[in-house]
DNA sequence: TGAGGCCTATTGTGATCACAAAATCTGCGG
DNA sequence: CCGCAGATTTTGTGATCACAATAGGCCTCA
C-alpha cells in the first residue's frame, strides 16, 4: 500500500502542475455566479435537493470550490442547510413570502427614489430598452426571459442608488425567492402580468423621485400579489 | 524525498484515525459563532486585517473550518474581502452609517410591534432583566457588556416575531456596525448612554404594539444619531 | 538619504484523501 | 405484500499538501 500512496501522490502532483493558469475570477467564485443564476431564474425547483458532488459534476470542477459557492449562498439563505446536513432549495411558506413582500416594500421604492439623483438620460434609455424586452418576453409566455429581464430592470436602477450595503440586503432577498416564482409562472403563465415599469421611467424622466418610489412600490405590490394569491393556498 | 512523502502521508493517516469523535456541532459552525461574536461584541477593530492560519492558531482548529466560517461572514458582510484576496473587518463609512441606520428602522420597530403578539408576562420579565442587567454596565462603564446586554434585549424581542427571515437580516446588519460601534464607545464612553428600553417595556406590558414601535424607533435614533454625530465625522 | 528591484515569507485557493453519519438498497421473516 | 434489520452507497466534513500571487523586508544604486 505504500506503493499506491506513493503513485498517487505522484499522480497528484502531475495533475497539479499542469493546472491551467489562475484564472482573473476564482472557480468558487464562478461557480457560485452560475448557482445564482440557476436560483434567480428558474433553474431549481423550491423543495429540489442539492448535492455538492452533484453540482461537481454538473459544472465540471472540485469539491472544494463547490462548498465555498454552497456556503455562500447558504448564508443570504438562497440555499438552506437542514439539520441532517442536507442542501436544499428552500421552500416558500405563506409567512416567509408575506415577510419578502415587507423586505421588497421596504427597501426597493427607497432605492428607486435614491437613484433618480443619479440617473442621465441614456442611463433611462437603456432601462427602457431593457424593459421592452422584456415586454415581449412577456407576449411570448417566456417565463424564464422575463425573470431575467424583471431583475435586469429593477437592478439596473437600484444599483445605481450608491447605497450598495441595502441593494446587497435586496439581491438576498430576490435570492430568496426565484424558485419560488419561477415554479408560480410556470402554474399561471404570463400572459396576465401587468407592471408599472413605464410609469417609473416617465417619473425617472421627470427628475421625480417620489413618483418612481411610488411606481416602484405599486409593482412590487401588484405582481406580488397577483402571485401570492394565485399560487400560495394552493401549495401549502 | 519520496522517504519524506510516505512518511507524512503515514502521520497524516496516523493524526486522521485518532481524531476526536464527531461533536454535534460542527466545527466551521463552532468557529462561526466565535467569529460572530467577536465581531458584534468588539473582539475586532473596523479595518483589522484577518488572515485564515492567524485565526486557525487563535481557535485552534484546522484550516477548513476557517474557510467555511470566514466564508459565510463575508456573504453577510460582517467581513470584507478586497480583490487582493484579503479578508478584513470592514471600515465604517458615512454612506454605510445611514443606510445601516435606515435599515434598522425598516424592520426592528416592525419586528417589536409583530413581537407583541407573542409576549407573555414571564418572557417580559425576562427581557426587563436583561435591561437592568444593562443599566448596570452603562454605570460601570463596561462598553462590551454593555453591547452585549443591548443585543440580548433587541433579540430577545425580535427573534419571538415570528419572523425569522426579518430577523435574519437584521442580524447581518447588527453585525456590520458591531466593530464600529465597540470603537465609538471606546471614544465616547458609555456614560451619555440613554435608551427607551423602558419605555419599550413599558408598552409591552400593555400590549400595545403601535408604541413598541414607537419605543424602538427612538432607541435606534437616538442610539445612533449619537454615535454618529459623535465620532463618525472624526473618522472620515 | 530615499527610491526601486530582487527575495523570502505569508496567504488564499484548489485537489485529494479519509471518515462518520445519513440515506438507500437488500433480503429475510411476518 | 409489507415491515424491518443489516449491508452498501452517498454525502458533508475536515486534514493535508501544493501552488500562485501578494506583501514586506532587504539590498543596491542614484
Amino acid at each position: 500500500m505504500k506503493v499506491l500512496a506513493e503513485s498517487s501522490a505522484l499522480r497528484a502532483r502531475k495533475v497539479r502542475s499542469d493546472r491551467k493558469p489562475v484564472s482573473p475570477v476564482t472557480a468558487h467564485e464562478s461557480v457560485y455566479r452560475q448557482l445564482k443564476d440557476r436560483i434567480l431564474f428558474g433553474g431549481f425547483k423550491p423543495g429540489e435537493p442539492v448535492t455538492l458532488r452533484g453540482i461537481a459534476l454538473d459544472l465540471q470542477v472540485g469539491l472544494m470550490p463547490i462548498r465555498e459557492a454552497v456556503r455562500r449562498l447558504i448564508a443570504e439563505r438562497a440555499l438552506e442547510m437542514r439539520d441532517n446536513r442536507r442542501v436544499l432549495v428552500p421552500p416558500m411558506s405563506k409567512e416567509k413570502f408575506e415577510q419578502i413582500l415587507y423586505a421588497r416594500l421596504a427597501f426597493e421604492p427607497d432605492l428607486a427614489a435614491r437613484s433618480c439623483a443619479h440617473l442621465t438620460p441614456e442611463i433611462i434609455d437603456d432601462i427602457e430598452a431593457i424593459d421592452n424586452r422584456l415586454d415581449l418576453s412577456v407576449l411570448n409566455g417566456d417565463a424564464e426571459r422575463y425573470m431575467r429581464g424583471n431583475f435586469q430592470f429593477h437592478f439596473a436602477i437600484y444599483e445605481r442608488a450608491g447605497a450598495d450595503m441595502l441593494a446587497a440586503l435586496v439581491e438576498s432577498v430576490w435570492l430568496q425567492f426565484g424558485p419560488f416564482m419561477r415554479m408560480a409562472y410556470g402554474r399561471v403563465g404570463t400572459g396576465d402580468l401587468t407592471d408599472h415599469h413605464e410609469e417609473a421611467i416617465a417619473a425617472m424622466r421627470a427628475g421625480k423621485p417620489e413618483l418612481v418610489r411610488c411606481a416602484i412600490a405599486n409593482d412590487i405590490s401588484q405582481g406580488m400579489g397577483f402571485i401570492g394569491e394565485s399560487v400560495l393556498d394552493s401549495v401549502q
